[in-house]
DNA sequence: TCTCGGTACTCGGTGTCACTGGGTACTGGT
DNA sequence: ACCAGTACCCAGTGACACCGAGTACCGAGA
């Protein structure tokens, strides 16, 4: 989509992905590709790994080696309390952003 | 506010003074004493004036200098149509990532 | 006069992050 | 034997907000 959005991912990638796991554990290849279908079209691979080995080095998330009838074995995350507590900073912070970025929208948008 | 305040901003904090340069023009220090009153209460000016730097030698601003009566003379700042066609773009993939994110919010903040 | 605080801009270095473009390994079908 | 799909890993790159310090210009008070 551009450069536009890939600086305005970081930062908020993570939470995104912190809240796909919200809502159910996953792993990794399963996640790009939940990612892909909520329209994040060119986010790949490579990225949701090394944000998954960030989080877990942080202590956000449990791991737990699945065997896979298809290749490897997978690495399945899942949100711990700490991981809740950082999605929940994680939600006030957006939510400051977007009502700030939002009345600066609706301010400027009227004379174009 | 936090780091991730911090990795937030990166991508959007352009934007947003983009969005204040649209209303109309300002110099470094203005914007900066404005976005805290807006209530990003650490964005400090050596930020902003990197930024600004950054604007301008993609040419999305054209910038004149004016006198001041404290102190050096002002950059003052205003958007020009290049800097407003990007801004449109930066609006559209805010509302992109604004709305996945939304949606996936309400979908999570039901299990706490 | 000298210092102090407010105004206004500049600059080098740091850490973090998404992206690039590769690579490894396991499975099943042809 | 080969290939496509599954699943994970890694080194390097560019961009950006932040940090800390510096420069310069002005008016007011000690």
């Amino acid at each position: 989509m551009g450069k536009q959005m890939t600086e305005m991912l970081k930062g908020t990638l993570e939470g995104i992905v912190l809240a796909l796991l919200a809502d159910r554990p996953a792993y990794g290849y399963e996640i790009t590709a939940r990612l892909r279908e909520q329209g994040f079209s060119d986010i790949v691979e490579g990225t949701v790994y090394a944000l998954l080995v960030r989080v877990e080095q942080r202590g956000l998330v449990d791991v737990e080696k699945v065997p896979s009838e298809k290749g490897p074995p997978r690495k399945v995350y899942s949100l711990n309390p700490q991981g809740r507590a950082y999605l929940d900073e994680f939600w006030r912070t957006w939510s400051f952003l977007a009502e700030r970025i939002g009345q600066l929208h609706d301010d400027t948008e009227g004379d174009d």
